[in-house]
DNA sequence: ATTGTTTATCGCAAATGAACGATATATAAA
DNA sequence: TTTATATATCGTTCATTTGCGATAAACAAT
């Protein structure tokens, strides 16, 4: 991703599919979606409690998760009330299910 | 993902997703799949002439893929047929879908 | 045997990512 | 006002990724 990225001409929904696709791509993350996903409402705090890694790096992953739009934060200092993006998880779905359904290739024997 | 990775005890999905992710989290990667996976059958070489990136580079690429397991090459030189290996494809239509599939939060305000 | 074609690998430079500890920030509680 | 709590940011270190050109490898064609 160093010198050409423009000139390829990437659409739209390729460079969300890639950025999306690059915020899982850490299983901590992964981890994270989880538990939020699974909760019954917004979830406060005890992320550093379920995951075994510096409390710096736990919110590092988070504003990564946050900068792809994957959840959001409603800031209530000192706390903050972390949940999945209903919205762009709908569309994530969406894109990852319309990647993973275009697969022609039936009849070749490969 | 340097020093603590073994002692949160991910699961097999877990580590599965967050690889898969990690092959698709680069635009030209999905490019690469899409090309594929709209292919009636396998594909020979061309992609070198569709992509304006450096031969050494989309090598590379593929090398990610098929390391993810994503596509398989049959090899027949000085060519190489590259297809979408269908049976993780559907792995991981399943797993992404699963994934996405689990968001409970639909009662509260956030 | 030589040449051409196609793909992979190597070696490099630059960029990004991941983890940590230390510190800052912002509020509630005392 | 001071202290405690929860989170974010900074700065550092090390590892990984990305891109390229150059070169190697494997075969087909001549």
């Amino acid at each position: 991703m160093q010198r050409t990225l423009s000139d390829i001409g990437y659409t739209t929904d390729e460079i969300a599919l890639a950025s999306m696709a690059k915020a899982l791509s850490h299983p901590v993350r992964i981890r994270i979606l989880q538990l939020l996903a699974g909760e019954t409402c917004c979830f406060t705090g005890e992320l550093t409690g379920l995951i075994p890694m510096a409390q710096s790096t736990i919110s590092q992953h988070l504003k990564a998760l946050l900068e792809a739009g994957l959840i959001q934060g409603e800031i209530n200092p000192p706390k903050v009330k972390y949940c999945i993006h209903r919205e762009n998880w709908n569309k994530a779905r969406t894109l990852f299910g319309e990647f993973f359904a275009g697969e022609t290739c039936g009849g070749c024997l490969c």
